[in-house]
DNA sequence: AGGAACGTTTAATAGATACTAAACGATACT
DNA sequence: AGTATCGTTTAGTATCTATTAAACGTTCCT
């Protein structure tokens, strides 16, 4: 280890890396968002792409994603026609925002299998076979809609504060990190 | 529409898998899980790999790890030496299961990493991005902390029961639904 | 207008991962 | 013991996705 700050943005850009892959995200996105997380003020994409060893090509289409998905945003310095880029600091702002794409896209998609399945059984079917998968299908469904409820909870937090106090769940987590706001 | 329950079956096991997909589990893994799910009793490895149009080897490989997360248990049939499964029945089981697996896994990488960085920052230096990076690297570190801890408590939710009456999170959520045991 | 400095797009490549088929080892039955 | 029936392992293949390099279009400057 030798205490530069190109070494250590290095290892963490890696690792954060890693870390958004196994959340589903790109991985060079996590690297992006790394770089920028660690520096402050704005920085020029080729700046972005140089830091990282990456193409031009792949951080443009990185970082138009994570400015989509809220954890980059874009700065426009008059008098300079490059596109400059800063992280957002707010992390719980960028969790809830990927977590409700996520949930937009995986959510829904399973209450629409489940939903399908359900149609395309033989109706009226007194068969055992017929009667359990539709039994089982049914417990899916709520089973589905409640992690829905639950996962909206959560993720609305921030409109919680002063009812928090009452909620085992909660009460541990310090006051200032759930005082969020989108 | 045809109505037949094989039918079902099949577009069931395929949204299944994309939903494990994105869950960052083996796509075959949820079309195992998903024939079991809707099949009762015991159903051989065989028959598994018969319905699915996937071969042996592949079954086998998927459910093993199914088995260790705990969404399928093996059965033995005495007299019998062929491999039985059935699918977990309790979802909320398993949701807690895989989630503590990967939180154990990307969690604990998450702060290692963050704390490699910290560590391999130029130590005492006042230089402005320097002292920048620190912040922001500590800010990151307190948030996976508080990310930690509010995952727990969700996920030990079946401890807190009687509790949860006054925990506006979930006063919604079915009181039958959270009542579940490792 | 000509040219330089951008970001974007695209077509091709590289890389990783999942899957298969077949060989293998083990177990139970005759 | 020999054989048939399992599940597992492995080595190869296929598939899919991320990434690059280069062409492209645009904007700004002189």
């Amino acid at each position: 280890m030798d205490h530069s700050i190109e070494q250590a943005s290095d290892s963490f850009s890696e690792g954060i890396g890693q870390l958004f892959q196994s959340w589903g995200l790109q991985k060079s996105m996590g690297s992006v968002f790394a770089l920028l997380y660690l520096k402050e003020g704005p920085t020029s994409l080729e700046d972005i792409a140089a830091g990282l060893s990456m193409s031009k090509g792949n951080v443009s289409l990185n970082i138009r994603e994570a400015e989509r998905l809220g954890l980059v945003s874009k700065i426009w310095l008059k008098g300079d026609r490059r596109d400059y880029y800063e992280a957002e600091d707010n992390l719980w702002k960028i969790v809830r925002r990927v977590s409700r794409e996520r949930q937009k896209r995986e959510f829904d998609f399973a209450v629409e299998t489940v939903k399908e399945s359900l149609e395309s059984l033989p109706p009226k079917n007194k068969d055992n076979e017929v009667v359990f998968a539709r039994k089982r299908l049914k417990n899916l469904d709520s089973f589905l809609k409640s992690v829905n409820r639950m996962v909206n909870s959560v993720l609305s937090l921030e409109t919680l504060r002063g009812a928090t106090v009452n909620c085992p769940v909660l009460k541990h987590i310090p006051r200032k990190k759930r005082a969020v706001t989108e």
